[in-house]
DNA sequence: CAGGTC
DNA sequence: TCTGG
């Protein structure tokens, strides 16, 4: 089978209401929410969803996809409205942002339809366990090589073969902990498979993560960071993308730069010049108190503006060249927009 | 050093 | 502390 488009195959497409001020498609499954998506022919995006093969696409004011294998079935839309999370309308969120917070009232108007995807927790949990110490491009090749030994086979399309998610029984064997390794997991290699022995052993399985949606952020965070290799960020981006928890912002390095560069925070605790888990949770109620509930998103709006180097004026160029200009490095790390070559797929 | 954790 | 740029 091949990858379809809307205009090689519309007659095997279906499509949903969905303006692009609500999501830009390619910013959100390609900004590191998900690892799993690939633009395989431009503005397409085929990936895993609810255990089948999509393919999706937008135009001006509609989301269109189309279901590889099986049709579409009467549930799609549904599925697509609560994976984008339509139901919280972006245009209210960014008028609100907008209201309290100048610096995203000058940054938003060129990102418009960034938001949170709502992702399954166990992806979401071993995808991030892989990000610590690390970053984008690797990650999303880590995670693809985990799919590809681990989980289920899906399709192929073109000769590329799709994957679900490995299970958390997948995940515990013993031989998976040397594997991952082999697969250049380095030692997140035992995070990855004590953590899914730990929630299958000790927790009851995957319904324990599940469970996690409809406790409190406080009481989600706390038990996810029981898990070996799970810390307060891991725990965060957790909380964000798949257990309903909007108001979680995941503190890295970047983070702390962006407050500090654009908001002038600094810590109160003083001598902390890198992320404590004092200084995090600080950080995370700063930016709670000023873009309310639904600050992590508000965060990946940010996160995307500072992601991709958009023609800046030029006065804003300087300002961030003069404040932290050591070598060279700050044009390197800007990944998934940028590594849009084929990894080539193993198989 | 890189989007931490133990 | 794994590993790649």
């Amino acid at each position: 089978m091949r990858h379809r488009t809307l205009a090689s195959a519309p007659g095997l497409w279906a499509s949903i209401p969905c303006p692009r001020s609500e999501l830009d498609l390619g910013l959100v499954l390609s900004s590191g929410q998900s690892f799993r998506w690939r633009e395989q022919s431009p503005g397409h995006w085929t990936g895993v969803l609810d255990g089948r093969l999509w393919t999706l696409t937008q135009t001006d004011d509609r989301l269109h996809y189309t279901v590889y294998g099986e049709s579409a079935g009467p549930e799609a839309p549904q599925t697509l409205r609560r994976f984008f999370q339509l139901h919280v309308r972006l245009a209210d969120l960014y008028r609100h942002w907008a209201s309290a917070d100048p610096h995203f009232r000058e940054m938003a108007p060129r990102f418009p339809g960034v938001r949170l995807l709502r992702l399954d927790p166990v992806e979401c949990l071993f995808s991030f366990i892989c990000s610590s110490n690390n970053h984008i491009s690797r990650i999303t090749g880590m995670v693809q090589r985990l799919c590809q030994h681990l989980g289920p086979q899906l399709g192929r399309l073109d000769g590329v073969s799709y994957h679900g998610f490995p299970s958390l029984q997948a995940l515990a064997k013993a031989e998976v902990e040397p594997q991952l390794r082999q697969l250049g997991f380095g030692y997140r290699a035992r995070y990855v498979s004590e953590s899914a022995r730990t929630i299958l052993n000790e927790r009851g399985g995957s319904s324990w993560l599940q469970q996690l949606r409809s406790a409190s952020y406080e009481e989600a965070q706390q038990n996810l960071c029981s898990l070996p290799g799970v810390g307060v960020k891991v725990a965060d981006c957790v909380c964000l993308m798949a257990l309903d928890k909007p108001q979680a912002v995941p503190v890295d390095v970047h983070v702390w730069h962006i407050a500090r560069r654009d908001y002038s925070w600094q810590p109160t605790s003083k001598g902390q010049k890198s992320l404590s888990q004092k200084a995090s949770k600080e950080l995370g109620d700063f930016f709670r108190s000023l873009w309310g509930p639904y600050a992590g998103w508000t965060q990946a709006v940010l996160f995307c503006a500072d992601l991709r180097q958009i023609p800046k004026p030029q006065i804003l160029q300087a300002k961030a060249k003069s404040r932290k200009r050591k070598r060279g490095a700050s044009e390197e790390s800007r990944g998934p927009m940028s590594g849009q070559e084929d990894t080539g797929d193993p198989g």
